[in-house]
DNA sequence: TGACTTATGTTATACTGTAACGCTAATCCA
DNA sequence: TGGATTAGCGTTACAGTATAACATAAGTCA
């Protein structure tokens, strides 16, 4: 999807949850499509101080919190960066598989991928809970 | 394993190993050992200059990737911590289970545990690297 | 309008981790 | 044994990540 595509989808996803995408919050997020891949928040800080002046950590932060509240983005706290998520209108949590050569992610549903092993885990009585997750690896372009 | 008989055995894997576990690394391994679960090296080092006096960051991450390369600790990343491996002998790689409620963490081979998703990432090209994982969720105590 | 809520700006600081330098202790080899 | 070499450690300084706390501005609604 295109970055202006996506972002119409995203204003009427935040608007038919009642909440505002607001002038920062939009920006910050077309600041994040810009790139590929997993995006640090002080990556956008510094993209966003180059467009508007000073900022502050807080400024970005936030936003970036709301849209990964209202499923724009998820938070990969293993890379302690965010992703872009494609389909933001069912909720889910995301299972990333990140290139170690070229740095693409790919995203695939969490509770799917990992159904089985929660069989297994249910069966020591650990029950595991709804969470994002990353795996390292090599894409199939990088392995040829 | 109480950790009188976990140290002694830690000396005859590093002697093994031909390394040496000197008397600051065996005794952040100590200090590690007093904690259940996962332990942050900030907490390792507050312990540590406790003990002895001022000591600096590098002294305590230096002796936990020590810690980490033979295999007695695994470094979380997830949680930006680190945790006593039981079984050191044989390589591996862990799938830990941390509980939300509790903190308490189980350790399973994250080989094992990861098969069946390892199976299904193939197919898409994509190659699974060895790791460490987190997953939370609710163990069998908490759950009752 | 005024009260209230939400969003943003601003400052300061906590937490996690590493680079780089120099010194000392251990090891190795002639 | 002595001298070279390496490994371990202390120390300073700093980079990167994230949040608390408070002030101000903008939107909402009676
Ligand atoms: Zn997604
Ligand atoms: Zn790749
Ligand atoms: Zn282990
Ligand atoms: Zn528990």
């Amino acid at each position: 999807m295109d970055a202006v595509s996506y972002l119409s989808q995203a204003e009427r996803h935040c608007a038919q949850r009642g909440c505002r995408l607001t002038e920062l919050r939009r920006r910050v997020l077309e600041l994040v499509l810009r790139h590929d891949g997993v995006v640090k928040a002080y990556q956008v800080l510094a993209d966003l101080q180059r467009e508007r002046g000073p900022a502050a950590p807080p400024t970005v932060y936030r936003a970036l919190d709301f849209l990964v509240e209202q499923g724009l983005l998820h938070r990969v706290e293993a890379l302690n960066g965010f992703i872009v998520c494609e389909h933001f209108e069912c909720h889910h949590d995301g299972l990333f598989l990140v290139c170690q050569d070229c740095g693409r992610v790919l995203e695939l549903d969490a509770a799917q991928g990992l159904s089985s092993l929660c069989a297994a885990t249910a069966q020591l009585g650990f029950t595991i809970a709804p969470q994002n997750l990353v795996l390292t690896g090599t894409c199939k372009a990088c392995l040829a």
